[in-house]
RNA sequence: GGCGCUAUGGUGCAACGGUUAGCACGCGGCCCUUUCAAGGCCGAAAUACGGGUUCGAUUCCCGUUAGCGCUACCA
């Protein structure tokens, strides 16, 4: 098998907002299947609609697919670019007689679904008038000469195409099977706008067609269109592709994921501290499964895995609580250096790299990592909660001296145990350890006493790993200082 | 209103005619423990409803209900 053989799949937003979950998660479908394949995938930005077009918005987007490690083997395409074959494919098609000139006025269509509401609402007599649909245009049928006079009056034209008004069309969904639907419900949908401009329908099937694309991974709404599209491509003088509609992902309340959910854009889980593979590993089960009970999967596993087949037909509702989850996973599971390099941003991000240990020792920083990642959920906790390993300038928390400093009798001890620390010569877990146990026994007090002042004099915090994998991280110098410095801050109390 | 799609615990999935209906998130409890996590164990929690087909239905068919989608000279 050859190149020319394998899959050749696209993504194809339109930059009029961000990249959301819903998109991403069709670029990474179509990003998995094509990876799986050995395939080709193309990137084309829909943006044929210069109203709502907003080109600022497209970096944004290029920024998400790359944070998400989705790479594109072709374009970007725009279709602003490509307007003059959709005029070509429009004329062609008017000249088969597969479409036809249109010369209502566009109100006429309109706002087709707000007309038919009007049904009384008397005491459930439940006969309301039935919705009407101008399912084929009266355009259609215009004798020539009649056209010629439109024409010669200047009137506004629109191609429509020349819907067939009996008979079924059906299309091959890999997700859903293979659908029939009667012809007689599809309408005469626009081709070309009457100023020119291309349709969704009809610019999607020319790029489709002119891009070679074998399959059209994309989200569920777009089923019911569908039927237009293969009769256009067979107008077209073109076999339809095979499709596959993927459902769409939900909010809590089971409607369709929107702003209205809060975070809905990939930038936003971007900033927030996800991690891309956590976020792809999550995405990519949300409407897929490989069968069985997996659902740790490394990206390389999923491009392993991943076909059509395994795409479920039903919507899904995006899980918050199992996306944090499935970040605390690839926070802890992988081995620490793939972690580092996002670590390492974080710091930079909140200006606590430069200078410092974790820039100058790679070893340490490995380290130091891969002690704190255990607690994490987020990056962010890596300059959060956990900022002291790698800055000495850092709080003592409200709650952690209200927890652990009580104790009057602490400043003497932590004074004694800053001393017994300084003595050690061969600085390791044990010997603190043994330091800080010869102390508690000699004083008579109850070691967790003192483990627990100590952790907050050393990382300003409550919540933090163990104290002496700690002290070995921090190294001799610092926490003996630490501890000195915390004395004068314990003491009033 | 019309057409279509879908329907397993709260959520995401598994079981593609035969299982005590499985896993995970979340939730509750216990254990571990020097804080907090992690980890281990236990628990509550589902086949929307009604008909068929079949020796046998979560699984196949029909209806109902519900949700969603489409029904634009938006994409």
């Amino acid at each position: 098998m050859n190149a020319a053989n394998k899959p050749r799949v696209r993504f194809a937003p339109s930059p009029t907002g961000y990249l959301h979950v819903g998109g991403a998660r069709t670029a990474l479908f179509n990003w998995l299947f094509a990876r799986h394949e050995g395939g080709t995938l193309l990137l084309r930005i829909e943006d044929t609609d210069a109203e709502r077009n907003r080109p600022e918005l497209l970096d944004g987007i290029l920024a998400g697919l790359k944070w998400l490690g989705i790479e594109w083997d072709e374009g970007p395409y725009f279709q602003s670019q490509r307007l003059e074959m959709y005029h070509a494919a429009a004329e062609r098609l008017l000249a088969s007689g597969a479409g036809f000139a249109c010369y209502c006025k566009a109100s006429v269509y309109a706002g087709a679904d707000a007309a038919p509401a009007d049904e009384q609402e008397g005491e459930g007599d439940g006969e309301g008038p039935k919705a009407k649909r101008n399912i084929a245009c009266p355009c259609r049928d215009l004798v020539e000469a009649e056209r010629a006079a439109r024409e010669r009056d200047g009137t506004p034209r629109a191609i429509r195409f020349r819907a067939p008004r009996t008979g079924v069309t059906s299309f091959e969904d890999a997700v859903f099977g293979r659908r029939e639907v009667q012809n007689e419900e599809i309408e005469d949908f626009v081709l070309l706008r009457s100023n020119g401009v291309p349709t969704y329908q009809l610019s999607v099937v020319v790029d489709d067609i002119d891009m070679r694309i074998t399959h059209v991974i994309r989200g569920a709404d777009h089923l019911s269109n569908t039927p237009k599209q293969a009769l256009l491509y067979r107008a077209l003088g073109a076999e339809p592709p095979i499709f596959a509609h993927v459902p769409l992902i939900l909010g809590p309340d089971r409607t369709r994921l929107s702003k209205r959910h809060g975070a809905t854009s990939v930038s936003s889980y971007a900033e927030e501290g996800f991690l891309p593979e956590a976020f792809r590993n999550f995405l990519a089960l949300l409407g897929w499964s490989p069968g069985g009970n997996s659902e740790f999967l490394r990206t390389t596993e999923i491009v392993e895995r991943f076909t059509l087949e395994g795409v479920s037909r039903t919507n899904a509702v995006f899980d918050r609580p199992k996306l944090e989850w499935f970040n605390t996973e690839y926070l802890q599971k992988p081995p620490v250096e793939d972690l580092l390099p996002y670590v390492q941003a974080e710091l930079e991000r909140a200006g606590l790299w430069n200078g410092s240990q974790a820039s100058a020792d790679p070893i340490w920083f490995a380290h130091a990592v891969d002690l704190i990642r255990p607690r994490t959920r987020l990056l962010g906790d890596f300059t959060g909660w956990a900022r002291a390993f790698f800055n000495d300038d850092f709080d003592y928390e409200a709650e952690a001296r209200a927890k652990f400093w009580k104790d009057d009798r602490l400043p003497a001890l932590l004074a004694k145990l800053a001393d017994g620390l300084a003595a050690i010569s061969d600085w390791n877990h044990d010997a603190c350890d043994a330091a800080l146990r010869g102390l508690v026994a000699a004083e008579g007090v109850k070691a967790g006493l003192l483990i627990n002042a100590a952790r907050v004099a050393l990382v300003g915090r409550a919540v933090a790993p163990p104290l002496f994998e700690t002290m070995v991280v921090l190294g001799k110098d610092r926490v003996v200082a630490r501890l000195r410095r915390a004395l004068p801050v314990i003491a009033p109390n």
